[in-house]
DNA sequence: CAAAAATATGCAACTATTTGCACATGTCTT
DNA sequence: AAGACATGTGCAAATAGTTGCATATTTTTG
């Protein structure tokens, strides 16, 4: 799983606990990968237990303790390994392709009304990303940016594109079957 | 999950065994569903204890028995159901956009081969897709076309717009990152 | 003729993820 | 004052998926 080596990519940066970490997945992260404080609490543990991490108690007034969690030698040493693996391809997992595959069996009405209802999803999906686009890459990363700015202006685009590939693909669809 | 529903939704077509699940898998079906031959026996044996599938044995000659698996009353209704529920969005897993975010750590070079392997095996993809494109539908399905073929041509029109966009984002990546 | 591939099914162990619950405190809102 | 929301951590059970192994026969290929 790689779960384990987006949490240590966001440890490279600086030490976090696993509510950092959970604040980080809810909101950039959540663009490529998402995971439950659950989840990363458990992995955290599992990775202590590696010694991929290490970890200090952090004290504070009011609110509850801390759990500090740092890249170790050895995390460090496997997230460079995993980095230059060859890319693991995920199978692909598509619901409404196989809901459009059902168009015969439930008649395309109600097939339409998912179309239509992904429709509406893409276009806040493409607002979010239009929106944050604005906010902090208001020109294109030139080659005198930092290198975090442009890998970080890549991720966006990939979530543009794609996004507008389903856009595009959802139009296709809802426009064949309403002709059915 | 949805291999429920995959399986389900190639028994309405007709009955059918695990192996020739496995290998409508493989084939079709990989454009947008995958499970290995093991998920698919567990969850066939799953769903004959919920009554969603009934079983006979077929006896062959030469070959081992096949165990033949049909859609239910309670099978079809479930599928019924689950085809007009809303779609459960899949969480984003990119192991490619992880990987990219490392690239202060790990340097620019590798993660470029690992973008260029990509971009050869999108290449490749896209190729799958043209032929099948071209074997099987010829002509753009228009309105006297059966459903089916509507709604199979459409599968394959989404794997072809995604993969353009992978690909058009992997050209931008590439060449943003050889400008660093 | 021997080896490999295809046909056919499945268990067991492990890894990954989801869902539901639990607990403790602080601040902010009505 | 009561209730919601934020901070902070975690267990347990269930579901989903991967990996390795097991078995038996037939057909195809070199």
């Amino acid at each position: 799983m790689s779960l384990k080596h987006a949490i240590l990519s966001l440890l490279v940066e600086s030490e976090r606990s696993g509510y950092d970490l959970t604040k980080n997945f809810e909101s950039s992260v959540a663009f490529y990968w998402s995971a439950s404080h659950q989840q990363i609490y458990k992995t955290l543990g599992d990775m202590h237990d590696k010694n991929w991490v290490s970890l200090k108690h952090q004290a504070q007034s009011g609110k509850p303790d801390k759990k500090i969690y740092s890249l170790t030698d050895d995390g460090a040493a496997e997230l460079k390994r995993w980095a230059v693996e060859p890319v693991k391809q995920a199978a692909p997992k598509n619901q409404l392709l196989i809901k459009l595959m059902l168009a015969r069996l439930v008649g395309t009405e109600p097939i339409l009304e998912q179309l239509n209802g992904e429709l509406k999803r893409v276009y806040k999906e493409i607002a979010t990303y239009s929106k944050i686009e604005k906010q902090y890459f208001s020109s294109k990363p030139s080659h005198d940016t930092h290198l975090k700015n442009v890998t970080s202006y890549l991720t966006l685009r990939n979530g543009l594109l794609s996004a507008h590939a389903e856009l595009d693909w959802l139009h296709e669809a809802i426009e064949m079957l309403e002709n059915k």
